[in-house]
DNA sequence: AAAAGTGTATTAGTCATATAATACACTTGG
DNA sequence: CCAAGTGTATTATATGACTAATACACTTTT
């Protein structure tokens, strides 16, 4: 079971996004595997003090995004096979690098100094 | 001179914030240097193909964060000291690089994870 | 059967963004 | 001088994203 109290949101994306991201998150972590029950729509709502519509958003992205599947009156449920699992975590590793690189490259940022900084960044808690 | 037509705008973010990111990263480049003059605001809503009101909150933007200057009836001129140059860069690499390690360490992703893809993928053209 | 808990749908409201249309005061160039 | 070009300000409108409030149909449980 994904232990939601540990979403905390911030303000600069939609909150459906966040638990979308949150859960997709948690299953490259191994933390979510697949037959794990999500909680209901209301229940998660009442968890993160926000409106159920707004979980419904979320879990409705995540069931077109293709790994939760919800039943008749029955709570979601993770649904990952091979190939779902590997876009995703492919979203959350290889996209979100290519990504960086592309905005370091826009500042003119060349790669020994992203290489010097990130080693140099990577430890400390400030982060 | 600015060369304002190789800003593409995205549709992930407003325009007048694409803008004001457009002229930071000018700056780091040094294709824009201290004294330079900036197109007027109906001049640049033309070349942009975008509403004067949204250069001039972009121009507004800039203004506030020290780094242009505008006189009386007069075009706004690239100000910048090595205080402010220092920020804009900071703002454009260092923060950078530190969200960048926030996501990674998010998504659970190592240091060496996050080298070894960086160094496959700098120079791979897709990008 | 009734109550409670599901997912779902509809409608409304709020906010940021972008645009539009003007208006004003000021400087500059002809 | 005066027309044109500056920056600036105000008001209005439209739109999309997000959130909220409510209602509905269905199943399960008591």
């Amino acid at each position: 079971m994904i232990d939601f109290s540990k979403l905390k949101f911030n303000n600069k994306e939609p909150i459906y996004q966040q638990i979308v991201d949150f859960v997709k998150r948690e299953i490259i972590k191994k933390n979510a595997v697949d037959g794990d029950e999500l909680p209901s729509r209301r229940e998660l709502a009442f968890i993160l003090d926000i409106n159920p519509n707004t979980v419904q958003k979320a879990y409705k992205q995540m069931e077109d995004e293709g790994f939760i599947k919800t039943g008749n009156n029955v709570r979601s449920v993770i649904q990952i096979n091979d190939e779902i699992y590997a876009k995703i975590e492919n979203e959350l590793t290889v996209s979100l690098v290519q990504d960086f690189i592309q905005s370091a490259k826009e500042s003119a940022l060349s790669y020994e100094r992203v290489i010097t900084l990130l080693s140099r960044m990577w430890d400390e808690d400030k982060v």
